[in-house]
RNA sequence: GCCCCCAUUGUCUAGUGGCCUAGGACGUGGCCCUCUCAAGGCCAAAACGGGGGUUCGAAACCCCCUGGGGGCACCA
């Protein structure tokens, strides 16, 4: 790999909502990127709307972030060389840039208000026409304008966009985009209560931070000429910029929303990290995942831990087209990190699942059922499911499993009560005891499935369990013989 | 309505003019293994949206169409 300069990567979010997996692959290349060339990931706080602030956004977004193992070099709780990292407490710079914009002559004060603009752009919407500043205060002497700011009469900056010629922006992975600057409007940098939006803002941040590469959504291509025309009025040297494709419904259609996702899965997909964590899906899958839906290595490797990323990530390798996605391969990966750990881990991983379903466990007990477990399990919580009878007293089969698939009451019975003292006379549950069992089928004129099958209800009560004498083993002598019996006297009542 | 982006199996993708009879993965179907369920192994079906060019040769380059997506706020 040819070693590239130090980046300067920034991953920069809006409190405003949830936390969904789009910022988190945003983040996550941004990660990437930097620790692949020695350089910085920056987290910053894009906290300009205060109407649309969410209180616990900023949180869920940390723990997200930190949970899929995606740290921050600079930021708002661990500070660096360009604090604050929080753009509500940046504001005197992005006014000075105002200023300076309009010094330059490459932006205005406009006195327009709010209503009247809504309601021009009603009107321009009934004409089919494009909704747009109509200019009334692009034109304003410097010295009447200053009259009126002098005046306290409230206003805005707006950028003064070229009305002819065109601008080029580049993307690194679309290429050159060039449009026509009529179809640019004089978009409105700082707001009437001196706050900037974001076009001024984050150019501004930017800048300041150092910021090398901009990986941000493709949903910014619409104004990516207007954040290049204020680069150049600036005189600023443009950074690597590059928009990644939008996450579409597992569907294909519309762009990735919450409820869409949920109803793809029976109404069990979350797009938000959080949920997966809760859910029992591990950070090394999903990162794994998420790495692959917008960027690929070679024609056939698909599994990356987070080093193998690191090392292996390139821009260039990031597709432009939109993908939908794919929560059964996020499945698929997560069986896959399950099956790679260690007992020990597995063990420590799932423990929490079953304290949640107020079942209490041991760790070597979960440890000796972790390689029962390991490969029948798709997410951490299953696993409460399919091994929580090793934790519960009150194992008893429904009624209804009762006597069990292909038998009669009365054989059922017959079985469970032989099984029984073969189980009594064994010391140890070894493959001899499986070899008494499967010759008690041969004898019953039974198959060992069925035989095996009744045991298996009796003892973990359920119709599905991992290998049964492996489980039976870890239960231990007393219980096994208690459920067995219990479940013996049920089938003799039921074939009386 | 206007502007922008995108286009290979159901989905994620490989492909940078001849290595393509289009590769890998998920999912799907079948077989094997098997005490259930998994896991694992093997096999199979499944794609270059359409039309024009350019070229000795196009999945790849250009144009048009179509389709899909995104954007048009004193949100980000």
């Amino acid at each position: 790999m040819p070693s590239s300069p130090p980046a300067r990567a920034r991953f920069a979010p809006s409190p405003t909502g949830r936390f969904h997996i789009g910022g988190a692959r945003t983040a996550l290349y941004d990660y990437l990127l930097a620790h692949q060339t020695g350089g910085q990931f920056i987290l910053r706080i894009e906290d300009t709307d205060q109407k649309r602030f969410d209180p616990n956004a900023e949180r869920e977004l940390m723990d997200s972030l930190r949970w899929l193992g995606i740290e921050w070099d600079e930021g708002p709780d661990v500070g660096g060389p360009c604090a604050p990292y929080r753009q509500s407490e940046r504001k005197a710079i992005y006014q000075r840039h105002a200023s300076e914009l309009v010094k330059r002559g490459h932006a205005y004060p406009c006195f327009c208000s709010s209503d009247r603009l809504a309601q021009m752009r009603q009107e321009q919407q009934k004409r089919k026409q494009s909704p747009r500043y109509d200019g009334t205060c692009r034109d304003l002497a410097p010295s009447a304008a200053q009259a009126r700011i002098d005046a306290g009469e409230p206003h805005v900056v707006r950028f003064k966009t070229p009305r002819d010629g065109q601008t080029t922006a580049v993307d690194l992975i679309r290429g050159p985009i060039t449009v026509e600057n009529v179809n640019l409007d004089d978009y409105i940098l700082l707001k009437s209560d001196g706050l900037a939006l974001y076009h001024l803002a984050a150019m501004a941040d930017d800048r300041e931070m150092r910021i090398t590469h901009v990986l941000r959504s493709a949903e910014w291509l619409p104004t990516f000429p207007l954040h290049v025309l204020i680069y150049q009025a600036l005189e600023w040297p443009q950074p690597v910029w590059v928009h990644l494709s939008v996450f579409l419904n597992p569907s294909g259609k519309g762009k990735m929303s919450k409820r869409h996702a949920a109803e793809a899965k029976g109404g069990v997909a979350s797009i938000f990290p959080l949920d997966m964590r809760d859910e029992g899906y591990l950070p090394e899958a999903v990162v794994n995942w998420l790495a692959l839906m917008g960027w690929s290595y070679d024609d056939h490797t698909e599994l990356f831990p987070m080093n193998d990323l690191v090392d292996k990530f390139s821009l260039d390798k990031l597709t432009p087209s939109p993908a939908a996605v794919n929560f059964t391969k996020l499945d698929h990966f997560n069986g896959l990190y399950i099956r790679g750990l260690s007992d020990a881990d597995l063990a420590r991983r799932v423990q929490p699942f079953f304290a949640q379903a107020g079942l209490k466990t041991d760790p070597a007990r979960l440890e000796q059922i972790a390689p029962l477990i390991r490969e029948r399990i798709r997410t951490l919580q299953e696993s409460v499911e399919i091994a929580g009878f090793f934790f519960r007293d009150d194992v008893r089969p429904a009624d209804e499993l009762l006597p069990g698939k292909g038998l009669s009451p009365a054989q059922a019975a017959v079985a469970a009560r032989r099984a029984l003292q073969i189980i009594e006379a064994s010391a140890v549950f070894d493959d001899a005891l499986e070899a008494s069992l499967r010759s008690l089928a041969e004898e019953l004129g039974l198959s060992a499935g069925e035989v095996f099958g009744l045991l298996r209800l009796a003892v973990t009560g359920q119709p599905v369990s991992p290998p049964l004498l492996e489980s039976m083993r870890i239960i231990g002598k007393p219980t096994v013989q208690a459920r067995i019996a219990d479940v013996a006297a049920r089938l003799e009542s039921l074939a009386a």
